[in-house]
DNA sequence: CCATACAGTTAAGTTAACTTAACTTGTCGC
DNA sequence: GCGACAAGTTAAGTTAACTTAACTGTATGG
């Protein structure tokens, strides 16, 4: 089975199911989806259902979904195709940061596996996209880097950023205004929110901060 | 009404439409249709009458549907940006060009005004896609050429390929596989379709004569 | 331990897009 | 003019994906 049999609706859940745990977080929850989809719990709960048939996750009632290892697989596949293109609107195209998320949503439900291999070699096989996600490679496998938590869980001190989420538009935008990206430097007091981005002094919201890991 | 606003289906509908008719040949019929997307005629049938409630087109029992002027606004968008995707991926990603069509089948549903916009920078702003096709201009308008006529009805002579139709992918890497594509020079001797292509001797038969088009 | 709030499910209905089958219309050769 | 055949339409049924409304299960804080 390949990314290209399955709906885009199943391509982008398999997505988001995966890449909600990826940093440790705990499985999506029904409600959780149908948030990150503007749709009803009662359509989630129905596509959950479709795609337990369709042998890409189990779906247990009452509890988070678990992804087959087809379904892993296949998630992990869109993951690439998401992050892979994101580096290459905002490498190549001209694209702003914040910017890239919403166009990559749409097209990596239609590139070919050849777009892939060509944008991966005009961009000499890039490990992070733009918000420093790791990307996977064509056989599944992701580079690794170092330990990392939200800036809103570490001890007061310098850090280096490593990655800022970027599926919320507008709190990634806010994050960009004041100069906050993957290899800045921020140092946090500890007071509510007051912190650093390279050198400059900001202030930022629990939910921003938790937006942001730190090398640690 | 923007093309953003349709459905894929209707996409494909309106551009194929439109195009059909574009070097004069007679409007596209309900079989026609179905041919094109490996679909019934009953399916045809039912789509245009959607269609028709959606204001694109005029839907006249037994008769070729007829483009509102939305319709073909919109028609002409969406051809635009199919031939513009042409264009950039034989240009910046090396597709062959009997390779673009495919991909920009897909793509040209996915990609936003932002990205056509800055392709078509890339590009200098093409005036044709890989296969001789005028790529039309933003506003709707698009560049005319000299007079054409296809291969299969000229006179023995020499001409300048201008176009050679995409929407057969095996005839077209026939075509290409003797040397044919826009801006070469041919010359028919008006013996059952042995030419020259580029000074080489080809057979081809009336079919694929119909798909080249020449400078007259 | 249990009422309750909220998360999750089930049910019923809608729409676009597709299929197959049966029927109708248009046109073309005689 | 007309019959035959191809083209076109209508009808009925399916599926994925969505909605709204009503109901049920889970977990928790008092
Ligand atoms: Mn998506
Ligand atoms: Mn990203
Ligand atoms: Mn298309
Ligand atoms: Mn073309």
């Amino acid at each position: 089975m390949e990314v290209g049999d399955l709906s885009r609706v199943a391509q982008d859940y398999l997505k988001v199911i995966w890449s909600a745990s990826e940093w440790g977080e705990p499985p999506i929850t029904t409600k959780g989806l149908a948030e990150r989809f503007s749709t009803t719990r009662a359509n989630v709960s129905e596509t959950l259902h479709r795609l337990d048939d369709q042998g890409l996750l189990i779906y247990r009632p009452y509890r988070p979904a678990l992804l087959t290892p087809i379904g892993r697989r296949l998630a992990i596949a869109m993951v690439r195709r998401h992050r892979l293109l994101e580096a290459y609107l905002a490498r190549t195209l001209g694209y702003a940061w914040n910017e890239v998320h919403d166009e990559a949503e749409r097209l990596e439900h239609a590139v070919s596996e050849l777009f892939l291999a060509r944008i991966d070699e005009v961009l000499g096989h890039p490990a992070i996209d733009p918000h420093g996600d790791p990307i996977p490679n064509a056989d599944g496998s992701w580079p690794q880097f170092g330990d990392t938590a939200e800036l809103s869980e570490v001890p007061p001190g310098s850090y280096v950023v490593l990655r800022v989420s970027d599926t919320d538009a507008e709190q990634l935008l806010q994050l960009a205004e004041v100069g906050m990206r993957p290899g800045v430097t921020v140092t946090t007091s500890g007071k509510d929110g007051a912190i650093t981005v390279a050198g400059k002094a900001v202030r930022l919201d629990p939910e921003q901060l938790g937006a942001v890991r730190v090398l640690v």
